[in-house]
DNA sequence: AGCACCCCTGACAACGCTTGCACGCTAGGG
DNA sequence: CCCTAGCGTGCAAGCGTTGTCAGGGGTGCT
């Protein structure tokens, strides 16, 4: 900076206001200063200036993964919003519950961005209480967190219709697949599995644990939940997976088994994926960048102005897109109409 | 750090030198050290020690976007080993080609990181340039960048490989499906077609500029390419596409048109993504999360050791997964065996 | 006993930036 | 003509660490 100064002919108080843009500067003296920072490519360092302002100018962001599509949504609109903002981008992923425990342990973020932003995560009242006492703002992203500030879909109302659009198709064994805890998902899965129970209660249909399974991600694991549930002696006709990546991995494994969809079983999704659409996957769609979007101007608003409202809540819609791999449930004493969608030779 | 040094009854040197771990302190001043940083919760402020030490203990990545497939592999294994090297991860993106522009003009990343990871982009001398004056290392991602540390993997041969093996099903006239130059991932797009004609070459089969399309993302835009692909005078009996993503658009498009795959037309992609196995895409894997793996290792090499060969290259194998989108060239004279993979009801 | 070491410790000057304060200048009002 | 106000600028004091350097207190050797 004191090269800038020098070879601009001003002070370095000088350039340092005129790059953050101050208007006490006199034209003349930006445009000295601009040209002298363009020719020295002149870059200036956050932890410098973090050093004396407080503010890091970066916001954090503590994902359980950044592989899967739902994360890499968010992390769309929230580039968008925060680029916009002169904001940079942390990501932090803990991939396992030791890993999780080291983040917490440590807390990397702290002091080191001026706001976290957590991701689906399902937190002890101890995790809560840590970031609490952070010192930044948190916004949780895609969870409820009362009290605090959280961006999410209605988690529970959209499970709720969903099996409630499966009980209109007379379908009465409705298992539901939820992501393995280990993931770090357990927050959508723990709401979305509420939801299904109280459609269910709503019928006075049983809630049979039998008919809930988690599956790891891959197909294996998927495979197994799934001939779980068939080999049960009063097998489910439809299965509302809690994530579209659960369901695709399920048809994948239905249609190499020779199993129908939907007339021998319905398949329901959660998220309307990329590949969605052309798989004919019944889903419930969710606007994962406008979480995305909605989260990152949160964090802006809570970063730029302490005043705001720290608990507020960003509640964005869902709706049910019924496609092909939903119908209504088969009758027994029927033939099946025909061999749809077999396996290719 | 000062009220650290205070309850702990030791000067401020001491209290760094005993969080750094370095070995020049008693135990018992250690101890003492340790209890009291636990007490308060103390973090060190990375600003602030990055300011004497030089180093941010951040790498930053730059990538076209956040939302593909790839990307978010590849982030899964950059962000694991650089959580093991205690790096923190900020990431980039440049969605169009004015963000591209602005981030060339700011360099963002310039001493706000201590290594830059660029992913997939086909950069301008210029760019280079700027990169190369960055004052940190720089890594290249699946993209082989001469003289400059590079991780990335054989693109041009897998895809001459790729388009051989269609060759050897018979095939003559073979599309070649890319990403739109806006993606910003016109670079694999660069040396996939590469090798393409490279094989076309081979079998001394005409480079046909018709047969080369690009397509943005989006179900739309790739209808439209391959309507156009499908209007020739000379249509071609596969494509060849860029990234599975788009071959799985394709396949879409041409279920929905009642094309039978691969009996009028084969389909290859390109990366394994993890819906290619079941939907039977024949396709070319790259190991994505390995590639970053790589990258984020090359990143930390590069940065604790200066005299490190800063031209390396990490080259990673691709193989050709043979499945069911790919298959011998319809005979025009005889009737397609069957209609396989109609549409579902 | 004297000397050379080694080990540990504390003082202090950076690092690159921001910001309160004071200063010099010009313009307008009494 | 003096006083005040306002504007643009520079000075200097930090922000929270690290690294250098000097010094104090043991220990082992001559």
């Amino acid at each position: 900076m004191a090269d800038v100064a020098e070879r601009a002919g001003v002070s370095v108080s000088t350039v340092s206001r005129t790059l953050r843009g101050l208007s006490t500067v006199s034209d003349e003296a930006r445009a000295k200063v601009e040209a002298a920072a363009r020719e020295l490519s002149f870059v200036i360092s956050r932890q410098a200036s973090s050093l004396v302002t407080g503010k890091t100018g970066t916001v954090a962001v503590l994902a359980p993964t950044l592989g899967s599509w739902f994360v890499g949504q968010v992390l769309r609109g929230l580039s968008e919003v925060l680029r916009d903002a002169g904001l940079d981008l942390k990501v932090y992923s803990v991939a396992d519950l030791a890993e999780r425990a080291a983040f917490f342990d440590q807390l990397p973020a702290r002091r080191n961005a001026d706001a976290l932003l957590v991701i689906s995560f399902d937190l002890t009242e101890e995790e809560f209480a840590r970031l609490d006492g952070l010192g930044v703002p948190v916004v949780y992203v895609s969870q409820h967190a009362p009290g605090r500030a959280s961006v999410y879909v209605e988690d529970v109302a959209a499970a709720r219709g969903g099996t409630r659009y499966l009980r209109g198709l007379g379908h009465r064994r409705i298992a539901f697949l939820r992501a393995a805890p280990d993931s770090g998902f357990t927050c959508s899965s723990r709401t979305r599995l509420f939801g299904y129970r109280e459609a269910l209660a709503e019928a006075a249909l049983p809630y049979d644990e039998d008919l809930v399974v988690a599956t790891s991600r891959g197909r294996r694991a998927t495979a197994e939940a799934v001939g779980q549930l068939l080999c049960l002696a009063d097998p489910p006709t439809a299965v509302f997976a809690e994530t579209d990546e659960i369901a695709i991995e399920v048809l994948s494994v239905l249609r190499s088994s020779g199993i129908a969809v939907p007339d021998r079983l319905s398949v329901l999704g959660f998220d309307d994926h990329d590949h969605a659409e052309w798989l004919d996957l019944t889903t419930i769609a969710q606007p994962a960048i406008e979480v995305g979007r909605a989260s990152g101007t949160l964090a802006h608003t809570l970063i730029d102005d302490p005043t705001a409202d720290a608990t507020r809540h960003v509640v964005l819609p869902t709706h049910l897109i019924p496609r092909g791999t939903t119908g209504p449930v088969p009758q027994p004493d029927r033939e099946p109409k025909r061999e749809s969608d077999s396996a290719q030779p």
